[in-house]
DNA sequence: GCCGTTTTGGAAACCGGTGTCAGCTATAGC
DNA sequence: GCTATAGCTGACACCGGTTTCCAAAACGGC
């Protein structure tokens, strides 16, 4: 009797002369087992090319081999990077990558997330910034019992459950590399309120500006919203002070290509009249002229690590290294930094 | 006795004073029930908030609420707008999206492909472009009995599996206008050999020139891969020869980007020196100076509407209108485009 | 009023795994 | 040689839905 579709545990089970549990328990590596008996059940189980149903598995362990990206980010090339760093770790696993953008303004968000957690009952969720930086998201999982590691800018949390980079200090290296090529009015073109990265690289910011005891009138610094329109804006403002800026720091690359668009629409050359630097080192970066010098925030690594922090201990070999939770960024020195009035 | 955890379908049975069997027609909305007891157990689900479980409902119908997107695209941002398509589609609805990055090159592209389909048990999945290309991977998904829906830059399949752009036609009217403008020495800078949006890209070249009785000699051509770096070289190139191209279209933006560089790294003025006209409308265009004029490529609309096609009947209210197979790109006209010479 | 047909609801099996717990072997200890 | 113990193994219930099959009820025609 030839059954048609995949081999399920049955088959093997049978055809190994042994029981449904017994096949589970190989499956499952579970330490009380004869050794003559996992290898039978091994090569059967390779014989038939038998893979577990997950549906089967998720129904009977109440929980998803699913992981989620939980991200209200707006820019594209940040999610990608974190996709792929994601994907990177979860490859040749048997965890999936199931993608929920979430709305940060809705009054709802909380509720649908939970709705969202409790309903697929996924493995765990990789939650990337901003939304990573809401404590109550982190206690809802919490309450939820899903696994979550959090991404951002500073540590928000424990190491077991955060993955963070250093943009205050990134950002302070950054800008004492503009005051040691002589750069004194240095403008700041700031992240949007309420998001952790904009606060720690303004903090970095002003870091490096006190550090050389150059004072920071407020007029020097401009809001911005990561989009390039708002760098534009921004630059625009900035750009009109008298005496205007030598140099200006973007907190993120696309709000710094605007400050570049707002340079050359005035007739201004980069990086002759005006220094720039911006910050994630995404593509744009490299492909806008000229080439932008920026700081490496090594987002993918990050997820990667966030991700294999997810799945640690559920996979057959445990993850020998711990995994890292702080990651260094990196000045990018490209060509649009010069000395000042040079 | 306080139950712990959701509500099952035991519990809304129970309350409601009906068996599990009538629950279940209720949420399928099975024709053969009584107006009454559908009411009643409706408001006992209200009530109760119950949702039935996904991964339940996976066992037992062998069949995923998930939505995979299946690429191999090299561009992040297309695959970013694709993401967001499908998401709108699949917004409010029970399917999740699920992302697969398959790899091109490997020789076990297709088996890996089938084994994941086949343990994954999709509710379908949309194939993106060049992978969407491939008539094994379709001809894979049949056998399968997995639903599909094809994204390209052509008609490759019956309206139901697949959604279209007119790329060719597209690129013979922004090449025309290139001709319009006084252009009869334009270079091409063509997409990587195996993909379908490169070829009928060519061709949308090769029509618009040879409408215009202009001769295409082959060194006008110059072989990219569709990264920045590629349109670098292949512009550096072009603009080696003698006499030097006044106009390139780029087959898409970021290898359009690569040949403003080559043009500004010789000191060329862009739109003065020398026409560019890219494709894709990613915001890599609008944000490169000067501004790119361009092709807008909807892809976020096809992918909505692909994702439409594949959850078509599956939802409670059905898909009123049909959903289009063909969509039609538009030239945006910004700054990088002038008359030759001037 | 009786019988056949259609509608409606329930019991039980099933999807393909995992958890519990009892029972069966070996081996060791005496 | 007999029991205590530990190590394996399997029977069975269970996860939460859907499907099959059948019975009861309602309905309609004569």
């Amino acid at each position: 009797m030839q059954k048609t579709g995949q081999p399920t545990i049955n088959d093997v089970a049978r055809i190994a002369g042994v029981s449904k549990k017994t096949v589970s328990r190989v499956i499952n590596h579970s330490p009380l087992l004869n050794e003559e008996t996992r290898k039978r059940v091994e090569e059967v189980i390779a014989d038939l090319g038998y893979i577990p149903n997950p549906q089967a598995r998720a129904l009977a362990l109440r929980r998803n081999f699913l992981i989620g990206l939980v991200h209200d980010n707006p820019n594209a090339q940040t999610v990608m990077n974190v996709q792929q760093g994601m994907l990177e770790a979860l490859h040749g696993t048997e965890f999936e990558m199931v993608v929920r953008p979430v709305d940060r303004g809705a009054a709802t968000m909380l509720d649908d997330l939970r709705h969202f957690l409790e309903r697929q009952r996924l493995f765990g969720v990789l939650l990337m910034p901003p939304v990573s930086e809401n404590d109550m998201v982190a206690k809802l999982c919490d309450d939820i019992g899903c696994r979550y590691v959090r991404m951002g800018s500073a540590q928000l949390d424990d190491a077991a459950h955060m993955v963070a980079s250093n943009d205050r200090e990134a950002v302070r290296i950054a800008v004492e590399y503009l005051v040691e090529q002589g750069h004194e009015r240095i403008g700041l073109v700031a992240g949007p309120h309420g998001f952790r990265s904009a606060r720690e690289r303004r903090l970095g910011f002003e870091d490096a500006l006190g550090a050389a005891g150059i004072a920071l009138p407020r007029s020097l610094i401009a809001d911005g919203n990561y989009t390039f329109e708002s760098g534009l804006i921004a630059a625009e403002r900035l750009l009109d002070l008298v005496p205007r800026p030598t140099a200006i720091f973007s907190s993120n690359d696309e709000m710094a290509a605007g400050v570049i668009h707002a340079a050359r629409q005035r007739g201004l050359e980069i990086p002759r009249d005006l220094s720039i630097i911006g910050f994630d080192d995404t593509p744009i970066a490299a492909h806008v002229w000229p080439p932008l010098t920026t700081v490496r925030w090594p987002i993918a690594s990050m997820a990667r690590s966030a991700a294999l922090k997810l799945i640690a201990g559920a996979e057959e070999e445990e993850v020998g290294v711990e995994e890292p939770s702080l990651f260094l960024s990196t000045l990018i020195r490209r060509g649009s930094v010069a000395a000042p009035g040079r």
